[in-house]
DNA sequence: TTGTAAGCGTTATCAG
DNA sequence: CTGATAACGCTTACAA
């Protein structure tokens, strides 16, 4: 069975292909009701689709938008191990279908691979989840089409930012600790970049601690990847560290599970003997025990408005010049935070 | 700045464009060692990306595999929650990146979508993720591509399938219950659909059954979603249904998460009150307390499995004409099923 | 209102 | 070995 192109369905409906072509395209203005009648139906009896690699080459448009997940060190995992990608996946797909998008999912690794197949598959625009490294902003820079980073702080004119105030969560899960009576709280999290959002969520916790007039600790700070993993080695860790931590702060509700888990295993209560706060309120955490107290923030909500925004730039749509988008966040209380009692 | 095309090549290295794409496309046989060192050079100087909306309008192959995660109304929500989607993607990811093919990724609704999605994208070939519909086939085989399905049983001369043996599955999973002295063993699981994988797993429950002598019981059987919420409400239906059921066997790890909490929120004791046994080992079983036994398949494994079989059809290399490719099963013993003691 | 024809960036055929 | 040139399917001036 050969394609049915354009042709076919102007020959079909006794017009001429560039007739098919306006009609196809809502031209309506340019043809008469009659012709666009006659190659409405032949269109819907051939069972025409149109070819969008051609549509691409002419108006230099896919509709086609890149979903990136960087590949770094701490995440080179096969699977797409945290549960973060999927969440935030999800909520862009369905935008991106809404509005007959579709999505080019593809994991990079460091160099011209963002670059690379944004032109060669004429990316309308792109959507970058997390893990912000220079060289992608450098090579990013080089292509035309907008690009929306996801939990990045990236500090670029051409670049437009969804994110949540990395700060004020590590900030309001601290403070919660510290306001339960907590004043030894170690911090677990991944690498500490420049610019990350691990490094703001580190502040947040710092200011807490300061305002309260706790003095900051280097001893409290365990730094490693965003994996479960590395939270059950800082578990460990703890209880082995002869510290006198009494509560922790995961910068993520990933690292947080591993952490919870290896303090049990160890025969710790929780949240007795280590309250636990951690941050993201994965769609996973809900089916965690003991229930996760958490910074929640709306990750397939991210999702969705970083793919409203990217099509809305695409389609003329930002009037208001939006650069950059601040998500809610806010502390869900369950039962890893208990009162402290002497 | 303006796009490179192979034009600009040419000119830079003083060839004719067929000579660039000649070298471009290592048709090597058909020009001077001068001249392919000239095109590199000017191809890298330029850095010359080639498009491939041209080259599939031509060559009619995209590289792009499609992979298409159905729609279904138990399998509605915004997020793709079942976080085996993730597993398995990642799985596939890696392999189509590995050969230069880029991933495509579509939730489809019943009805035509599929077909379209495959005809305007020109998809090589295209990976469809479980929730086999009879409507999918159809629309489908009037596609020239091939198809692998993951987790169906589909009766389709035109389409390949990777799956695993899900009657053993459910076979071995009942039986390792029985092992233990249960006789009073409920099925918690999706809907049961003709040929469905839920089915299979079904049959496999009511063989072991038979095979121990234990009558099967009508009242034993929990049919609803693939989800934890769904896990939920089965849990409170048997702790209030007054059944003496000692064992559950349920059909997905998510319904045994769902199921196991709301089991605990009643008082109950895993698994001295109520041994569970889940099914597929998902990446995420492993943070759950108590830690699950279940059947385990390797998830992102399947997902390879699928495109590597698609990319060698795509090929030419599947020359041993596989159509089929069922993945190995194994218990995986962890604290959630104990020896019946009365 | 309609149709003709010139591209879009490639590849592939076929003479030189 | 090399280089015009005709496709591929579509959009869009521009003419009719």
């Amino acid at each position: 069975m050969k394609k049915i192109t354009i042709k076919d369905v102007a020959r079909e409906s006794g017009v001429s292909i560039a007739a098919v072509s306006y009609v196809l395209n809502g031209k309506f203005n340019k043809v008469s009701d009659e012709t666009i009648r006659a190659v409405k139906e032949a269109a819907e009896n051939l069972n025409y689709v149109p070819d969008f690699s051609a549509r691409s080459l002419v108006k230099n448009k896919s509709m086609l938008i890149g979903v990136i997940i960087p590949q770094t060190e701490e995440n080179s995992d096969i699977v797409i191990v945290n549960p973060f990608y999927s969440d935030v996946l999800g909520g862009i797909e369905t935008k991106a279908r809404e509005n007959g998008y579709h999505i080019l999912l593809s994991r990079v690794e460091r160099g011209r691979g963002c670059f690379d197949v944004s032109m060669q598959r004429n990316l309308d625009g792109a959507i970058i989840l997390g893990a912000y490294e220079e060289d992608y902003c450098k090579e990013l820079s080089k292509v035309k089409m907008p690009v929306v980073f996801l939990d990045s702080y990236v500090n670029n004119e051409n670049f437009y930012m969804i994110g949540i105030d990395d700060l004020y969560g590590g900030y309001i899960a601290t403070k919660h600790l510290i306001a339960n009576g907590h004043e030894d709280i170690a911090i677990v999290t991944g690498k500490i970049k420049n610019h990350g959002v691990m490094e703001k969520r580190f502040h947040g916790y710092k200011k807490a601690l300061e305002e309260a007039g706790i003095p900051f600790r280097q001893e409290y700070v365990y730094s490693g990847s965003v994996n479960y993993e590395y939270g059950i080695a800082a578990g460990n860790e703890i209880v082995n560290s002869g510290l006198p931590v009494t509560a922790i702060f995961a910068t993520a509700d990933i690292i947080a599970f591993g952490a919870i888990n290896s303090l049990k295993a160890w025969g710790k209560q929780i949240p007795e003997d280590y309250s636990i706060i951690g941050f993201d309120d994965l769609s996973i955490t809900r089916m965690f025990t003991p229930p996760l107290t958490t910074v929640r923030q709306d990750i397939a909500q991210k999702g969705m408005v970083a793919a409203d925004l990217l099509i809305d730039i695409l389609e003329g749509r930002n009037k208001k010049g939006i650069k950059e988008m601040t998500l809610s966040l806010n502390i869900v209380e369950r039962a890893t935070v208990c009162q402290l009692t002497k």
